[in-house]
DNA sequence: GAGTGGTCTAGACCACCAC
DNA sequence: TGGTGGTCTAGACCACTCA
């Protein structure tokens, strides 16, 4: 945690904490005084209280936080304070600004938020929505290299989903994903078949995990003989394999999924700063 | 650019361009009465200056800016309005705030800043540095495909380097590398040869062509015969094909760069928000 | 100690949105 | 019209670096 031990671990009453407005507020003095093995300046503490408020579930995917001055009267501190928090959770997109509206917790529920992890482009034409093929969906034990990377227990009960993502009516992605059953316990075929919009919507608003970040590591394999037969590609054919580790709140990893892409009309898109 | 027409054009003497401190600074009912068609906040159109600055040469790469302060008062407005600027000059790695010693223009030109674009990351032990070796370099006119994207005409003069990185003695990354010949007069195999540190440090110092972002496209792609043999692998194993179009200040393609990964024991590492 | 960036406050006003 | 985020200023003080 970012926060300080002994400041700001309470949410203060609406009356400011020091008497007059001018010469340095004593919440500072405090914040610095206390600051000896790791100093951490006031926004980043406040951004911890509005992390752990999200994490806590105070404030719901798609719903408002508060406005930047009524946190700022309820942690005590500036209206300028409190934006540089949020500004941190806004570029890490945690959060979402809307100017005259609000501040909103970032949602995979929306339409145009769909696939915002996927990175595949086709090489000609707009993108068009990929249609989805549920192949499977069952629950399993977790073999160790799962369980590792997931931070469970080899043989810990986790759900398997097998899919197709095809792009006119040619099948692209053929996706593995593996998720920890104890959180996603009325998970089901019926229930992922029913389901329209992001998959990661589904997973926010039925079981409220929300994926903040995720790591992907690429690499370029051979198709075997069963995925060749699933992505109709000849046996050998160079597919995509993209290994991705999606983490929610406090850096919790929750979804472990591994994708082969057929890269002949599609490319992983990727910009560098 | 930027910046509003008819405003801040030009720097302003360290008089402060308003009389009295408050109510309201002309400065900015200028601003704002100015903007009809795309209103554009003071710190953009002070980034935009900046930027101008960099583009310009003002201060090479490496260098130091000058203070916040100096700017404040070059430009006619606040440290805070110039801070803003700066801030997001430095999020997207033009700029690097060091406390205490000043802003500094980013640079590739450092050891620690080899490879600032290369994703590529071994399975196991720490990322040892890749040795280079150069197979080729040579004055070409430029095919269609490769002008297109570079913005060139086909038949323009441009410079083609292939070299190879090694990671413990095995050959791992295949590239190829197109320069526009007319920005870059006097580099030669001998240059390369000689230089020590990045590729892109050599482009900076030598050229003064400095690489702000990238985009890539990624596929798998087969080994043909050639390339199976300068990467040690079988014909028709799979590779990972990174296509990069570099791009300096102004938004101006300055390298098209395709690399060949052998990805058996290196990933290409990615990390979504 | 002087100079740099970093934090925090307070207050004014603007742009946008909904009622 | 009131509330929200967005911009800008001014000033104080802190943290860091270097001569």
């Amino acid at each position: 945690m970012d926060v300080n031990p002994g400041f700001v671990l309470e949410c203060r009453p609406m009356s400011p904490p020091f008497p007059s407005p001018h010469p340095v507020t004593p919440l500072n003095e405090l914040a610095r005084a206390e600051a000896t093995p790791a100093f951490s300046p006031l926004y980043r503490q406040i951004k911890g209280l509005i992390l752990a408020g999200l994490q806590a579930g105070e404030w719901k995917a798609g719903e408002t936080i508060p406005s930047e001055m009524e946190l700022a009267g309820r942690f005590g501190v500036s209206q300028g304070t409190v934006r540089k928090a949020v500004d941190e959770l806004a570029a890490e997109n945690l959060l979402v600004r809307r100017q005259g509206k609000g501040t909103f917790v970032a949602t995979h529920a929306e339409q145009q938020q769909q696939f915002r992890f996927l990175r595949l482009t086709p090489d000609a034409g707009a993108s068009a929505t990929l249609g989805r093929q549920l192949l499977d969906c069952r629950r399993q034990r977790a073999p160790a290299w799962i369980a590792r990377q997931m931070n469970l227990r080899a043989g810990d009960p986790v759900i398997e989903i097998r899919r197709l993502l095809h792009s006119g009516g040619e099948p692209v992605v053929l996706d593995d994903i593996w998720l920890p059953g104890a959180m996603f316990k009325g998970l089901t075929a019926e229930r992922l078949r029913e389901h329209r919009g992001p998959f990661y919507g589904l997973l926010e608003t039925e079981f409220g995990v929300h994926m903040i970040r995720a790591q992907e590591k690429i690499r370029a394999v051979a198709a075997d003989v069963e995925v060749a037969g699933l992505l109709q590609v000849s046996p050998g054919s160079p597919l995509l394999s993209v290994e991705r580790l999606s983490f929610t709140y406090g850096d919790k990893p929750v979804e472990l999924r591994r994708g082969l892409y057929n890269t002949t009309h599609h490319f992983y898109r990727n910009d560098l700063q």
